[in-house]
DNA sequence: CTTGTATTGTGAAATAATTAACAATAGCAT
DNA sequence: ATGCTATTGTTAATTATTTCACAATACAAG
């Protein structure tokens, strides 16, 4: 990773990580920027540049190669090391995602997931192992998890959010309601369901 | 709506209105902008020049009272409004957002629920109608749904959002791998776990 | 009443990101 | 072969966003 690619670039990148995946099942070899921009709603200008930040690959007359770009993609985002990653709060939606069967195959193995509950901890049926939320830290630490997906409510997401720091986490995806912006090198990405929603109520209503 | 808003800072003032609703819960009556910042992971700056976009309501000494603020945010961005809503594609994740409880009270209405599976739609148990895809352009004329959660296999996305834009939809949150970004005027917000995990991933290895 | 100070509102500066523009190039058609 | 054209890589221009900086202000304390 020479250049420092910038913030857009990588979210840009990554989605287009999941097309060219799509792009392949349907049998296309290659594709030029302006078709990736098209299907990513994004200028082919961004495209190129985009691209660029991970070394030259593509074809003056033919567009880029599928394969390459998705082994280039691969090698600079890293994309084919496993993580290992942990569920905190197994509520609907934390169960939602100890059963999502596109994890593991996009390389993020769930090898724990945590509730303040003792007995959804015993009841739920699943092959992941489950602890009670007082352990985050230790299991945390103990089994080198990487990533986090936090799914509490409100009211624990902080305290969630501090043992795992303290465990040594890399990263959150936070689903939960209170928005998390530590400094200690933590990677957070708050995902609301309702704040989208808000958001593109309130696009859909300027636009008018 | 006098001055136009930006994306970044109406994304920021829907988080800021979820960070209110925490706060006054707290019995918090006012809050600085370098709180607000601190908060949310934000500058002070910024903070301020989102707040300016609502018009002027900041006291120089006290900072900003958490009543007006969030009655100023309700007014500029009609979040008092209630909004019809539908979820598409019924599996896992689109039954958790059918019963998810923060919604209705949020101003989401959820009036309908799509599934191309006739036996989901008539084992599904809950309050809210549900209809087969095929209905999805009709029922969403007839009931005048505003916006929709899409939560579909990938291969089915384009064309459940193609028959939503057909319906007169104004907006969705798309939950499904497929990127969607027509150029209808229909607003798109793209939410992808593997995608978040990805992105995470990437930037707290770039740290390194 | 006066002074001190935390805090806002805002114009200007700096930074970041997007878009435009185009020469260089590699394949295709003839 | 030879020229034509789609497409890239990249520099420059534009636009957007964030950060800085500070005068104006309103409250608190003495």
């Amino acid at each position: 990773m020479d250049k420092k690619i910038p913030i857009p670039s990588i979210e840009r990148l990554c989605a287009m990580y999941n097309l060219l995946e799509q792009l392949e099942e349907d049998g296309l070899r290659s594709i030029s920027s302006v078709g990736l921009g098209k299907h990513l709603g994004v200028n082919a200008n961004s495209i190129r540049k985009d691209i660029n930040y991970l070394g030259e690959i593509g074809n003056c007359r033919a567009g880029y190669s599928l394969r390459k770009l998705k082994d280039n993609l691969i090698k600079n985002l890293e994309l084919n090391r496993k993580r290992t990653t942990c569920v905190v709060g197994l509520g609907r939606l934390g169960t939602a995602i100890l059963e999502f069967d596109r994890l593991l195959p996009s390389g993020f193995d769930i090898v724990a997931g945590f509730d303040s509950s003792i007995n959804k901890i015993e009841t739920i049926q699943t092959n992941v192992p489950l602890y009670p939320a007082s352990e985050i830290s230790t299991v945390v630490k103990r089994e080198r998890i990487e990533l986090a997906m936090l799914a509490v409510p409100a009211h624990a997401a902080a305290e969630s959010a501090n043992r795992l720091i303290e465990g040594g986490i890399l990263g959150i995806v936070n689903f939960s309601l209170a928005v998390i912006k530590p400094e200690s090198g933590v990677y957070v990405r708050n995902i609301d369901l309702v704040g989208e929603l808000r958001i593109v109520s309130v696009l859909s209503m300027l636009s008018k």
